[in-house]
DNA sequence: AGCACGCCGACT
DNA sequence: GTCGGCGTGCTC
């Protein structure tokens, strides 16, 4: 009589992650988003199932104890995922403990989420198809714009070069067809050149070779490359390989904006046939290569973390690049990994998942060496060159020779050398933020955020003092508000400041900025690299932002102002980022036909981190940092979950984080439970944070207690509320 | 989440 | 008397 649909509202909280039910006079299939009356709302929910019943509504209704209503609107003709991305989605709310609906929300483009009702326009055009290619056709001419038609295929009508009459002909023999087809905002289309093909090297090749063996076995394949090595061919030949072999690659790079070269690479080899995917797009483009991956006309998806939900059907390869980095790591709900993804829908699709880095993190290169992925390694460069020469410079010595600048000697003179010989320079100024904060030199107080436990940051471009953690900002003050005294001191070097200083120091020198600031608007990041390629810079200076993926073979140094920031941050892989930051950074020095050189500067030249860069020795490092991993009991020794405990009562903050850690403690007697601690920032836009830190090694046990106690947590009503993030990586 | 209902204080 | 504060509970 009736079908009863299962419902998931469109409200992503778990009080209301729950199905609920409403009736239908036809089926709906699930993944189908409906409009429905919620209590007094009308909104967007998503289908998850639906069964047929013979009874009536009111018959249905003294069962269940309370008034069904109908459906008011259908909204999608076929569902949003298929079967495999639907299960997929479950998967993800268990595995971070999340609500099902803002699962869906990160699977889909912003345009199809169910809270979404926007509609993107979906353009068309008229295109010429040949339905069949052996009419013989009566004239001369018509035989001539029939070939045409044959070697151009799906050409729109306004291209067509014959003349309107003959193509009627055409049409009436039945040799072709003229069809209204979807266009798509394409937005590298300015960008298409000819393959060119290089030949591997043995290394690759063996690599290549070794894989395809094993092309369609669900594995992990960890390549251990040096930067320069050419992995992106290695990615290049198995795609090549996959896609003839009529199966699609889906290839994960950490940020577009910020790996040009790689994206750039597969759409000069590939094609139409590649889609990008990235929040950089305007939401038309976006919504148009998601568009071209359903339709299926699409063999290779290259973009950032949330690509790995693209839904490509028949996948031959999984392909994460810079494996190590932590924007693999979604830091908003759901916490996935994209890595632990990437290796569902590998056994999912039977296919191999490839993880490629030059630094790779210790979890990955542990499982590599015990051999649960197997480990393949690039150890020189394509250029034949040696790995960039890498000199560290103690600052402490700069300073007993009363040089108190940026700079030291070396570096100086160095910078000047290469822009003598009109060579570029990139310099890295290792500092998250790039603004200074204000301290007052009579009472030695720092000017605070009046909602956060953090000190605010000076923003030259508008003189205003700026918190990093809400969008508190003030006039930059006159007198110290504590004590009015008036001598206010900005403190720490941002970018803006190193600019300065190098255009008093390199008279003539141009230098461009990289970082959050310069490169904000739309192609920013473009711009500024384009420019910089064009020469028409001699010093590239950013933060860690420049370390990714850039290749520009004028560049013969690389300089890094203080190496030390990065190393004395209180997060256990401190040293682990340190030495990737600085390896990339240093990669990206002579690249092209002259070697380059590396300088880093440091207060520390001693240290193993330090040490280990200098020496390029990424194995030394590994097992340094494993000693210290395997005594302090961390990661890949153990699995982390962080439990974040926040409220605007600190008082009933503290005491839920105790109640938390008992009752964790009695559910899982065997497992090390640290804290609570106030977190790193304890208070933020005037909310108190506690953090709960588990060490486990056997997830099973650990899972229905956790859910357990963020479902009480989670209610409504309660004052505070919790976050499990499992595998954390910013413990802000 | 978003909204109503309901129970309290303080004002035309 | 009644306007509005927000604490509590419900939504198929």
């Amino acid at each position: 009589m009736v079908y009863i649909v299962q419902v998931l509202v469109e409200h992503p909280t778990h009080a209301l992650d729950t199905a609920f039910d409403y009736l239908a006079n036809e089926e709906i299939m699930g993944g189908v988003r409906v409009a429905i009356a919620f209590g007094y709302q009308r909104i967007i929910g998503y289908v998850l199932g639906c069964e047929y019943s013979s009874m009536t509504k009111e018959e249905l209704e003294k069962i269940a104890g309370f008034k069904y209503r109908y459906i008011s609107e259908i909204i999608d003709e076929r569902p949003l995922l298929n079967q495999e991305l639907q299960e997929l989605s479950l998967t993800l709310a268990k595995l971070t403990l999340s609500p099902r609906i803002s699962c869906l929300q990160a699977m889909l483009p912003p345009q199809l989420k169910p809270s979404t009702n926007k509609s993107v326009r979906i353009k068309y055009q008229k295109v010429i198809k040949v339905i069949n290619k052996n009419i013989v056709v009566n004239t001369v001419k018509q035989q001539e714009a029939y070939q045409f038609l044959k070697e151009h295929a799906d050409i729109p009508l306004k291209d067509f070069p014959y003349s309107r009459g003959l193509l009627n002909k055409l049409i009436e023999q039945k040799a072709v067809l003229v069809v209204d087809e979807e266009i798509y905002r394409d937005p590298y289309l300015d960008n298409q050149k000819k393959e060119h093909e290089f030949p591997l090297t043995p290394d690759q090749q063996k690599i290549v070779g070794s894989i395809i063996s094993k092309i369609n076995t669900y594995h992990t394949a960890l390549i251990h490359g040096v930067t320069g090595s050419g992995k992106t061919e290695v990615y290049l030949h198995l795609s090549k390989y996959v896609i003839k072999n009529n199966k699609t690659v889906l290839m994960l790079v950490p940020e577009i904006s910020l790996t040009p070269m790689m994206v750039n690479a597969f759409k000069h080899k590939f094609g139409k046939q590649v889609a990008i995917l990235h929040s950089k797009l305007s939401s038309g483009e976006r919504y148009d290569e998601y568009r071209r991956i359903i339709n299926e006309e699409v063999k290779i998806v290259v973009g950032a973390r949330s690509a790995i939900f693209a839904p490509l059907e028949k996948i031959g390869l999984i392909i994460l690049d810079e494996e190590h980095d932590s924007s693999y790591k979604q830091e908003t709900k759901p916490r996935y990994q994209t890595t632990q993804i990437a290796r569902i829908r590998g056994k999912y699709h039977n296919c191999p998942v490839i993880l490629g880095s030059a630094t790779p993190s210790l979890e990955s290169y542990s499982r590599g060496q015990k051999g649960v992925y197997d480990l393949y390694k690039l150890p020189k460069r394509i250029n034949q060159f040696p790995l960039p020469e890498i000199e560290l410079i103690d600052m402490a010595v700069e300073i007993r020779n009363k040089n108190y600048s940026l700079f030291s000697k070396a570096m100086k003179e160095k910078i000047q050398t290469c822009l003598d010989c009109g060579e570029q320079v990139i310099l890295l100024l290792n500092k998250r933020g790039y603004a200074t904060y204000v301290r007052c030199l009579d009472c030695g107080e720092v000017i605070k955020c009046p909602h956060c436990d953090v000190t605010l940051t000076y923003h030259k471009v508008d003189h205003k003092l700026r918190c990093h953690y809400c969008e508190h900002q003030i006039e930059m003050p006159k007198i110290c508000p504590h004590c009015s005294g008036e001598q206010l001191k900005l403190v720490g070097t941002g970018t803006q400041k190193v600019e300065e200083q190098l255009e008093t120091n390199f008279k003539g020198a141009k230098v461009i900025r990289y970082d959050v600031d310069t490169t904000k608007q739309k192609d920013g990041h473009q711009k500024l690299l384009d420019q910089f390629a064009r020469k028409e810079g001699n010093i590239l200076l950013g933060t860690q932002m420049i370390a990714k993926g850039l290749d520009f073979e004028n560049v013969t140094f690389v300089g890094v102002l203080n190496a030390d920031i990065s190393l004395n941050i209180p997060d256990f892989r401190a040293n682990e980022r340190t030495f990737q930051l600085l390896e990339q950074v240093s990669g990206r020095s002579g690249r092209g036909k002259k070697e380059g050189t590396v300088m880093i500067q440091t207060y520390n030249p001693e240290h193993f981190v330090l040490q280990c860069v200098k020496n390029h020795d990424y194995l030394s490092f590994y097992q340094e940092e494993m000693r210290t991993r395997r005594l302090a009991i961390y990661p890949p020794y153990v699995h982390l979950v962080s439990i974040l405990i926040q409220g605007k009562d600190e008082t009933v903050v503290d005491q839920c984080a105790l109640q938390i850690k008992a009752y964790l403690q009695k559910q899982l007697e065997d497992m090390v439970i640290l804290g609570p601690a106030n977190s790193l920032v304890y208070r933020m836009q005037d909310i108190y944070r506690k953090r709960i830190m588990i060490k486990f090694t056997n997830s099973k046990l650990l899972y229905p207690v956790l859910e357990k106690m963020s479902d009480f947590y989670n209610k409504k009503g309660n004052k505070v509320n919790v976050v499990c993030d499992f595998n954390p990586y910013n413990q802000i």
